[in-house]
DNA sequence: TCCTAACAGTTAGTTTGCTAATCATGACCG
DNA sequence: CGGTCATGATTAGCAAACTAACTGTTAGGA
């Protein structure tokens, strides 16, 4: 197999494996009433309490529209509430309900336990390593967009 | 920072990451008139003609369902072709169009170029080491789901 | 001041993934 | 032979991502 047939290969891996990933954490997320999606998005919020959608669709690498459907379904939950800021009439703040603010500890336990899970024999310089080619490619993504 | 909250930030890069590249890889796919899925299914194809739809799923670790919406879109875009096949006629067997065989060349390179573009800079041990750590992650999460 | 441009959010429509359920066909066993 | 179960594909409906286009608000410059 040629150098470039190798690179095309790990690219097919990475998305099957994202793909499974995805699967596996979607299943496990619907007994709290969450997907992973949302639960990523939680755990952003809880980090950032009160920043706007724009805010947090920028940290989470996600387009406008993605962001305010993913907060209808965490507001239609019950989990988060987006609140007009004051000064600025277009923008919205978001925050953590008191019920996700007494919970996100549990999903925050939850999620980290499946990573766990997932990564506990995986040795740390592979970790390092792969996390070094993903900080590569993220920044080659993100120079060439712009 | 716990290795716990490592481990969880790990996997978040993973999905930023390999959003990121499917949008990068749709952006350039469209102007073959493809998307980065169709065009990864279209290699299946290419490799494996005559495959029915079922196994085309196994695969690419997809859903029959999701197979299908893709070949549909592949069979309208004049990619691909569903043939019965004599002896079962429950399943398709799938070919590439003539027009598909005479691109498919065009669309492989479009591929590796694209990886190449984004990797030529990795070193090596770096893709090795995180491609040993997909297969493991792949594996466990094959396991798990039996 | 007012016009225009930028910004925040939403709406509309597509793609790609999923699950659950359905339909037709095939295979196997009593 | 016939009934049940398995298999291949589809349909229906949901979630999450995108782009393009729109509404409303703010800011800045002529």
């Amino acid at each position: 197999m040629t150098e470039r047939s190798v690179r095309l290969s790990f690219l097919f891996a990475t998305t099957r494996v994202t793909q499974g990933l995805k699967r596996h954490f979607d299943e496990r997320a619907r007994a709290h009433g969450l997907t992973y999606s949302r639960a990523r998005l939680l755990t952003l919020v809880a980090r950032n309490p009160g920043v706007t959608q724009a805010e947090l669709a920028r940290l989470m690498e996600v387009e406008p529209p993605t962001m305010k459907h993913l907060l209808d379904g965490l507001e239609e939950g019950g989990f988060v509430q987006r609140c007009p800021v004051e000064g600025n009439r277009r923008a919205n703040q978001v925050f953590l309900t008191e019920r996700a603010e007494t919970e996100h500890a549990g999903i925050l336990r939850f999620l980290e336990d499946l990573a766990e899970e997932l990564f506990d024999d995986v040795p740390d310089e592979d970790l390092a390593g792969a996390l070094r080619l993903l900080d590569r490619i993220s920044a080659k993504l993100a120079g060439e967009s712009s």
